[in-house]
DNA sequence: TTAGAAACGTTATAACATAACATTTCGGAG
DNA sequence: CTCCGAAATGTTATGTTATAACGTTTCTAA
């Protein structure tokens, strides 16, 4: 099995815990919407910036928070989940739905649907981008009768920082 | 890719959005409470009911709803929780975590965790259970030097029924 | 028969999410 | 340049999902 790329939300081993680097990631999102016609406003980045600072998937409220924190102004739910459904239809962000909360998305050029592994011991994640297994599920859905729209494939358990 | 079963939401095309029969399901789970030491309590057993009788993942407030009206008296939203955590924990039913619902399970005594494939126009799904898939999903987490413990593996689309 | 544990009841509240409508901002047509 | 329409954001209120904390009942096994 061909892993295509592998995002993990964690740094090496010797600066585990600490934030992801956003500069790379938020100036090829910056890319993507002129490509797309997209408005990137302040606030989605300043969502997804978050987003990618954080070690850990994070909570709509939480990004509420960061956002008063960050910039002094309130911001109320309904802002927040509307950047959020931005984020997340472009395949910048995805929602990691047993824990509803958010992450950052490393491949948003393909709009695929990852695999996420989360650690339930530090929260870190990893994200797998692996055709073939979208595939596989693609058949057995298909095989079934089912004609697939979307995917949620998340792996829970412990990562191997958190192991050892 | 070999389907070790298949357990449909739905009945037959004719009898579409019908109710499943619980009776084989109820005396299967009573089987497996006696051999467990486990307490198959009323309340259990007709939260469990009721799922089965339901053509679609049931929320839990659906669910006290349901228990008010089947027998005449109030449940507070912990009694249901706490009886979805034994269903879900002895294998008995799943949490559709894309939807914050509950279905029942038809292989409890495989305790696997198994494909939902959830049909966005109608509702019903379709349980798969593939120890193949299982397999390789912990592979790719293992070759990420992850431990897993659980999995969430749900597809979302249009089932055959809704496409015709 | 009676302790101890498991299940369940009760009250309150936390956490997650959206409906409905007002206002602002931005980019393009004129 | 300005002003129109659409997109984005603000605001208020509320709906939905889930759990904390603690009290009471029920079952079982010694």
């Amino acid at each position: 099995m061909t892993l295509l790329s592998i995002q993990s939300g964690s740094q090496p081993r010797s600066a585990r815990r600490v934030a992801h680097a956003p500069a790379a990631h938020m100036s090829r999102v910056m890319q993507l919407c002129q490509e797309r016609h997209l408005r990137l406003t302040a606030l989605r980045q300043q969502v997804l910036e978050l987003l990618w600072q954080s070690a850990r998937p994070m909570g709509a409220y939480e990004l509420i928070n960061g956002l008063g924190i960050k910039s002094s102004r309130a911001v109320a739910p309904p802002t927040v989940y509307r950047t959020l459904d931005f984020l997340v239809t472009q395949g910048f962000a995805a929602k990691i739905e047993s824990r509803n909360a958010y992450v950052p998305c490393a491949h948003p050029e393909r709009c695929h649907e990852p695999i996420f592994l989360i650690c339930g011991d530090c929260e870190e994640w990893v994200e797998l981008d692996d055709l073939r297994f979208e595939q596989q599920l693609a058949e057995q859905a298909a095989h079934a009768g089912f004609r697939a729209t979307g995917r949620v494939v998340e792996v829970l358990g412990t990562c191997v920082d958190c192991s050892a």
